[in-house]
DNA sequence: TATTGTTATACTCTATAACTATA
DNA sequence: TATAGTTATAGAGTATAACAATA
C-alpha cells in the first residue's frame, strides 16, 4: 500500500495487509448476510450472542460493553434498538441500583437461532474451507498469542472510562 | 461468542473469534493514530498511500476503488474530502474522457511521508512484537491463501456494478 | 467523589438511485 | 447500450459532553 515498507519488509507488510483485508472481506460477507436474513448488523448479533451464551442469558450493561464496542452511548444506542424490537429487555440489576442488566428474550434466542446456519456456513465457506490440515492450530496459535499482547496493551481510546483520570 | 458453536468446532471457532478481533483492534489502534496525526481516516490513509505507490502517483477513480470501497459513490466523497484539503487532484483522463485520473500532490506525500513512521511503529508494537520465528512466513502463507480464495468468491455486493447484469 | 447508564447533539460515513457525459 | 463518475438524499452509526442517580 505504500512506502508503509519505510520500516516494515515485504513479509512483515504482506501479514499485515492480508490480516486486515481477510478481516473485512469476512465481516463485510457475513455483515451482508446477518442484515439479509435477520436485519442485524455484526454488531447488533454479537451482543445477542454473548447475551445468548451468558448465564441466564443476562449481563450488566458495562460487561456487555467489554470488546463489542467503543464508547457507552454506543451499546445504550444497539441496545434501545434491539429492544424496540423486543429481542432483549433492560431492568435495572438488583444488586447495584445503578447497573442496568440486559436479558435476552425467547424471540431473541430464536433470532440467532435461525440466523446462525447461515453464519456459520459463510464463515466455513469462506475462512474455514481454504485452510490446510494443521493451520487452524498454527492460526490459534499465533493470533491467540497476538489477541493475548493486544488486550494487554489496550489503545488509549478502548480503556475502560473508569481509567481516564486514575 | 454463543451457540455459534452450532456446526463450528471449538478450534475453528476460536480462529474465526481470534482472526476477528485482532484485525478490529489493530484497525481501531492505527485508525486513531492516524486520525491524531494526520486527520486521516484509515480509508483515506489506504487512498493516499495506493497512489503515493502508483507510478507517477496517479490511478484512475475505478482502479482505485477496486479493493478499498464498496461503493462508488462512497469513493467519491472520501476523493472530495482529500482534494478540498489539496491531497490529490482529479483530472479528466485523456485517453478516455468518462474517465478521471487521481493524482497525488506533494502534500499528500508529504503527509503520508508524516505518518508513516507512527503508523508502522503501531502495526510492530501491536501485531509485530509478539510474533515467533517463523510466525511471520506462516501467517503470509495462510492468510495469502484465504485471501486468494475470498477474492475468488467475492460476495455479491462486492462485485463490480458492471457485473450486475451480466 | 466515582461509577453506571442515558440523552442531546452534531457529525461522519455509507448506500441507493437518478443523472450526465462519453464509448 | 454500457461504462465512468457525480450528486442528492436519506439513513445508520459514532462520539462527546452534559446529565441524573446510585455507591
Amino acid at each position: 500500500m505504500s512506502d508503509a515498507t519505510a520500516g516494515l519488509t515485504p513479509e512483515e507488510l504482506g501479514a499485515y495487509f492480508a490480516l486486515v483485508e481477510v478481516a473485512n472481506l469476512l465481516q463485510y460477507a457475513v455483515d451482508g448476510h446477518l442484515r439479509a436474513e435477520g436485519d442485524l448488523s455484526y454488531l447488533q448479533f454479537q451482543i445477542l450472542a454473548t447475551l445468548n451464551d451468558a448465564p441466564g442469558g443476562r449481563l450488566r450493561m458495562t460487561d456487555l460493553a467489554d470488546g463489542l464496542v467503543h464508547s457507552r452511548s454506543g451499546l445504550t444506542y444497539q441496545a434501545g434498538l434491539l429492544d424496540k424490537r423486543g429481542l432483549i429487555t433492560r431492568s435495572p440489576s438488583p444488586d447495584d441500583e445503578r447497573s442496568v442488566m440486559v436479558t435476552v428474550t425467547d424471540a431473541g434466542r430464536a433470532l440467532v437461532g435461525r440466523v446462525l446456519p447461515g453464519h456459520v456456513a459463510d464463515v466455513r465457506r469462506l475462512l474455514l474451507d481454504p485452510l490446510a490440515d494443521g493451520d487452524l492450530a498454527t492460526l490459534n496459535d499465533v493470533l491467540g498469542r497476538v489477541r493475548r499482547h493486544m488486550r494487554a496493551t489496550p489503545p488509549r481510546s478502548a480503556r475502560p472510562r473508569a481509567r481516564r483520570k486514575s
